[in-house]
DNA sequence: TATGGAGACAACCGTTGGTTGTGGCCGGGT
DNA sequence: ACCCGGCCACAACCAACGGTTGTCTCCATA
């Protein structure tokens, strides 16, 4: 099926009339007729009937036609969504089910009307990169890793942090505890593939690792977070950390258990980043947004790397 | 823009690389390749980035990707909407704007998981026809107008009585009255084009005029109600009769009135229709909620044609 | 009854979109 | 270090699609 064909047809049924339709679309009628045709062949039902004087939809063709203009609304911001100019506000976050997730969840809530995109970049370098050549509009990451400095160009705001949880499958000794201190991880095999050195995750669990004598091996590519639960629900020794705000969808029968940590909270923290020149009208909406629903960071009893921008 | 196209985009994006995009969709490699290079000239972006081992999305495609999915969601409702079987439930209403669409909003809001097409028929007769043929599985309508009794595989519900309202101009000579009763209406021109001899809703004007000695002119094609509107704005000595549940969106400027009409208030009543035999699981879904929100038809001081079913 | 406007069908033809064949690039194994 | 294998791009070729022109039928209207 093709947009052509769809664009055809809501002007047909518009004109009430091939001939019109024709003459708006700067075809033949002729072309119309037969676009109209391969579309009813392609459906499998008749759309119009034609009469000496036109042609008027068929029940069918009254029911298809508001989906054929949404689908064409749809084709629309398809197109919108890349097209260089008034564009969605494009926003990156370290991971699609994060807490800059449940963040932009939120703001798409109380404003609507503003179109969002949501892309994943590798790390910071990259997000700093895309921002600054106007790829993407705002960055939920973690600011500042040891040795890359923000750019005088780009801002940022701590916005949330997001507390870790250890997250355990049904055999794993810890399975029934209600909380865990991160003293008690000593000598666990905590299992995070895909750690990849150089990135301010990677950064993030290193000092993690560094303050508190933890084990995390970052061992093997990461296959995904379906692969990642499967093997954690299966494997007694194994646990693995993940952001206290996110939502899983898996399977009931796995049987995984997640545990908060204690003594202190291992927090992560997100900034959202933007660039000092930005003037996406949407952004300046979302730094508002953020800073009047902004709630928790920073808070006593919590743990980030002490190279975290502290507010 | 084709859809197979955007298929072959999100298989492509899923799969990581166009070999195996291609394996699922049983074409060439070489194919999926133009297909993608055709799709990112259409756009005028780059959707991919090619590596000697696969293709992954560029921020782009990244952002392009759900709308790509969305796009084909869509297309697949619409498909649906037509293809015999399992198909959203297809209701007919007298006009797009009746007190019947007010209904099947609040039901879409009780059940935003049931698919809905809405269509408008001609009048009783055609209505009727769709619902024996299957072309539909409901119908708000007023029944039963002289000589047209229900079948009797046919049944009906009442299910909300619409007061009418008068339409004016700003200059009309009752523009300023709060209220009107039928009997001031006596002598005053109302203009009804598109009333069609043979219709339900001809009888209920019909019967409207000669119960109290009304005037209404039915001359004209009907050009819609946009230039109906133009035409009542303008001229003084016109009115039209209007369900008072219609929601107009009309230019603020208009100056149109809308006045209320008592003793008694003239109603026009909607009965949903259905087919005795009629599986379609939405279709008992909708009964009952209309049966459980039913307000208000049959009240005193209202007016009905006789021919009206009582309940 | 003649006329005009609308859609369908047929014939024709250029372009599109598929295939096969081939070459370049890069990572990994030997 | 080198070669092999996997993957994508480019070129050449060809069938099929989608457009145009020309013509016919149908029916409402004058």
């Amino acid at each position: 099926m093709d947009l052509d064909i769809l664009r055809t047809f809501v002007a047909a049924a518009d004109a009430g009339q091939f001939q019109e339709a024709a003459a708006e679309l700067a075809v033949t009628q002729q072309a119309v007729s037969k676009r109209i045709a391969a579309l009813e062949r392609d459906v499998g039902v008749r759309l119009f009937t034609r009469t000496p004087r036109g042609a008027e939809l068929t029940i069918d063709g009254q029911a298809f036609l508001p989906h054929a203009r949404e689908l064409l609304r749809v084709a629309e911001r398809a197109v919108a969504s890349v097209r260089t100019g008034r564009r969605p506000l494009r926003v990156d976050m370290i991971a699609s089910r994060s807490a800059a997730s449940g963040l932009m969840r939120a703001f798409h809530r109380a404003y609507p009307e503003i179109d969002l995109d949501v892309v994943m970049l590798f790390d910071i370098e990259k997000a700093v990169a895309a921002i600054r050549s106007g790829a993407i509009d705002a960055s939920f990451r973690a600011v500042a890793m040891p040795g890359r400095p923000l750019p005088e160009d780009i801002e940022s705001v701590r916005v949330l942090d997001e507390p870790l949880q250890l997250l355990i499958g049904p055999a794993h000794a810890l399975a029934s505890a209600r909380s865990v201190t991160i003293a008690q991880l000593t000598g666990h095999r905590i299992w995070m593939p895909g750690l990849a050195p150089g990135t301010e995750w990677a950064a993030y669990y290193d000092d993690l690792v560094a303050e508190f004598g933890l084990t995390i091996e970052a061992t093997g590519p990461n296959f995904g977070s379906d692969a990642l639960l499967d093997t954690i629900a299966d494997t007694p020794a194994l646990a693995t950390f993940m952001g206290g705000k996110t939502r899983l969808v898996w399977p009931a029968d796995h049987g995984l258990r997640r545990i908060p940590v204690t003594d202190p909270v291992p927090v992560y923290p997100h900034s959202l980043l933007w660039h000092r020149d930005n003037p996406h009208p949407a952004l300046a909406t979302l730094r508002a947004h953020l800073a009047a629903t902004a709630a928790g960071h920073g808070a006593a009893g919590t743990w980030t790397p002490d190279w975290v921008i502290p507010r």
